[in-house]
DNA sequence: AAGACAATAGTTATCGATAACATAGCGGAT
DNA sequence: ATCCGCTATGTTATCGATAACTATTGTCTT
C-alpha cells in the first residue's frame, strides 16, 4: 500500500468502472471495445501516469517482449558506436529497448553474454559475426526468437543476416591495389587468433594478391587491441623485417593512421616510398593532410536494417533473410 | 507443454523431491537448508540446464532486477563508447544486465527513454550530465532507486554523481595556456545550444583568461555534430574573423585534430603561428606527428566507479555520494 | 524432562498483465 | 419467431519466483 508508487491496470478499471481486461485491451490496441469505452480508458489512464509494466507484460505472455539483445565485440570501437546507434535509434523508434554486451571477440564470452540475456525472455538478438559456439546456436534455435547476424554476412545465417563480405572488402581492396602498381603488400593486423573477421579480410586480400601473381609478402600480426599504437609498431615491426614492401594493409584505421604517424615520423614518403590503405572509414581518416585509402562501411545503416528486420519479423511482416549492405573502397591520398 | 522450452523451480523441485521454495533458497544463496539439500538441489539444476527467469524475478520481488539502465549523449562518442565499456563490464562481472539509451544532449529524450526504462523496474540508472528535466526529477525519486549522474559532477546529486568538473577543465586549460604565453585565444565548439558539459568547459575558459586579464577574444559554435569537419571549417570560420589569434581551444579532440588539418592544409604552423588544444584525449591526439595538447578524461574509470557505486549502494555497501575522478591536463607539441 | 530455540522445510499469497474462454445483448436472415 | 453471429465485455487461469508465514524436527538448557 504504502509501497504502491504506480497505477496499474486495476487502478484504471477502477477508475473507469469496467474490467481491467477492456483497459488491457483499449492500451493494447486490440479490438473489442466500443468508442466510448476507449475515449474513457485513455483519459483515466492519462490522469493516472499510468506507465505499464513491461516486466509484467513480457512474463505473462510470451510474445509481449520489447527488449532487444545486441552483442558486439567491442563498445570502444568507432564503427560499433555507429552501428550500436543506428540499431538504438530504429529500436527506440519502433516502441523497444536495447540491451547491450559485448565479447572482445571470445565466443565464449558471446555465450555467456546470451545465456544472461535469455533469462531475460527477450523478444529478438542481434549479434555479430557469422562464428558462435554450438552452445550459442542451440540456445538461440531452443529460445525461438529472431535473431540476427550482423556485420560478416554468411549464406547460412541461424535466421537473418545484414551486412557484406569482410573476404570480399580484402580481395577488393587487393584487386585495387594490383590496378594502382603495388606488387610487395604486408599486413599489419591485431588479435588475429580470435578476431575471424578481421582475418577474413587478410584472407580475400590475400587471395586476391595471390591470385594477380603477386602474394603477401609478410604479415605482422600483434596480440594487442587493433588501436593506434598497434599500427605504429606493427609497421615497425614489419618494415624490420620487409623493408622493400610497396605497400601494407592495414587490420583497420585506427591502425593505418598509426602507420602513417609512424611514416612522418622516419621519413618513409607516402604513397611514394610506402602506401598505407585502411579498413572501416572513420571519420578522423577523411581529414589527415593526406585522406586515408580505405573501405568505408555503412555502420550506422547496418544497425538500422538489423533493428528494422529484427522488428519486422517480429511483427510478422516481410524480411528479406539476408540483406546486404555494401561497403566503398574510398581511394585516398595513400595508397 | 510443447511450447515450453526451459526448466524452472518447479522441475528441479519435484527431480530433488523438495519444494520450491527451498530450490529457490539453494540457488539465492540464502539460508535454511542442509548441505545435502544444497548439493542435490545444484546438481539437478545443472542436470536440467536451468536458466533463471529474470522476468519473474524481477516481477515477483521488488529488490531482485538486475537491470541497470544508462543513457549517455551520443553512442557514437568514442568517449561514451569507453565509458559504455567500463559500465557494462563491471555490471556483468557483477551480475547486471545493461540496458542503454542516448538522448543527444537533449534532456527531453532523456526523460523520453527513462520512462521506457522505468517501465521495466530496473535496479538502478546512470545518467550524464547534471541537468534534466523537473519530470525527471521526479520520476527518478518517486521510483526509489539509485541513481548514479556521471559525467558533469553536481555538489548535489540526485543520489550519487560520479566525474569531473568540465567547467574546471576550462579553468586549468586556460591556467596552461597563460603560462605558456598565449594572450588571443578562441574557441571552437559545437552543439552548444544543448550541450551543457561543452558550454560549461567555454565557461572555465573564459573566466580563467579573463581573470589573467586576456579575454577570449571570439568563439564560433557549430550547430553541426562535434566532429573532426565541425573542428575543421569552425577553425577557417573562426580565423577569417579574427586572423590574430594566438590558439583555439576546440570543445574536443575530434574537432581539434580537424582543426590541426585545417592548419597544415593551410601552412599555419602549429604551435608557432597557432595554438591548438582539444579536450578528452582521445588515442588518436596521442600518435598525430605532433600530439596533441588535451585533457585526458579518465572515460573507462569512470564507467567502471559509477557501476560500481551503483551496485554497492544496492547491495546496502557503503559509497560515497560524490567521486571524484580528476582528469589530466597533457601538454603536448601543439598548444 | 519440559521448555526454548535453532535448523530445515513446506504452504500460501502475491506481483501485473494477458490468453482463452464465457456471457449478454442485439440485429438480421430464414 | 427462432437461431446465428457479431460486438462489447467480464471471468478465470496462468506465467515463475519470492516474501511472509507456518510446521516439524532435533538439540541444548536448566
Amino acid at each position: 500500500m504504502d509501497r504502491k508508487t504506480k497505477a496499474n491496470l486495476t487502478d484504471i478499471a477502477r477508475a473507469t468502472g469496467v474490467s481491467k481486461m477492456t483497459v488491457s485491451r483499449v492500451l493494447r490496441g486490440a479490438t473489442g471495445f466500443s468508442d466510448e469505452t476507449k475515449a474513457k480508458v485513455l483519459r483515466e489512464a492519462e490522469r493516472l501516469d499510468y506507465v505499464p509494466n513491461r516486466l509484467a507484460q513480457a512474463f505473462g505472455s510470451d510474445t509481449a517482449s520489447t527488449l532487444v539483445g545486441i552483442c558486439v565485440p567491442r563498445l570502444t570501437s568507432g564503427l560499433f558506436g555507429h552501428v550500436l546507434e543506428g540499431v538504438d535509434r530504429a529500436l527506440s523508434r519502433l516502441g523497444y529497448q536495447t540491451m547491450i554486451g559485448s565479447h572482445n571477440h571470445s565466443i565464449a564470452e558471446e555465450e555467456a553474454w546470451l545465456r544472461q540475456l535469455v533469462a531475460w525472455r527477450p523478444a529478438g538478438v542481434i549479434l555479430s559475426g557469422r562464428v558462435h559456439t554450438a552452445a550459442t546456436v542451440d540456445l538461440l534455435r531452443r529460445a525461438g526468437m529472431p535473431v540476427v547476424e550482423i556485420w560478416d554476412l554468411t549464406t547460412s545465417p541461424i535466421d537473418m543476416a545484414v551486412g557484406f563480405s569482410h573476404f570480399d572488402c580484402g580481395v577488393e581492396m587487393g584487386q585495387f591495389l594490383i590496378r594502382k602498381g603495388r606488387r610487395k603488400a604486408g599486413f599489419v593486423g591485431a588479435l588475429s587468433r580470435s578476431d575471424v573477421m578481421g582475418t577474413a579480410r587478410l584472407d580475400g586480400f590475400s587471395a586476391a594478391m595471390a591470385r594477380a601473381g603477386f602474394p603477401l609478402v609478410d604479415r605482422e600480426v600483434l596480440l594487442d587491441s587493433p588501436g593506434f599504437y598497434a599500427g605504429y609498431y606493427g609497421l615497425e615491426t614489419l618494415l624490420a623485417r620487409q623493408p622493400s614492401l610497396d605497400v601494407v594493409y592495414f587490420h583497420n584505421d585506427e591502425m593505418a593512421i598509426g602507420g602513417l604517424a609512424y611514416a612522418a615520423a622516419h621519413g618513409l614518403s607516402v604513397p611514394g616510398d610506402l602506401g598505407i590503405v585502411g579498413w572501416g572509414g572513420m571519420e578522423a581518416a577523411s581529414v589527415l593532410p593526406r585522406r586515408l585509402t580505405t573501405t568505408v562501411v555503412p555502420t550506422t545503416a547496418i544497425g538500422k536494417a538489423a533493428a528494422e528486420g529484427l522488428v519486422a519479423r517480429l511483427k510478422g511482416e516481410h524480411c528479406e533473410d539476408i540483406v546486404v549492405i555494401p561497403t566503398r573502397l574510398v581511394p585516398g591520398e595513400t595508397g
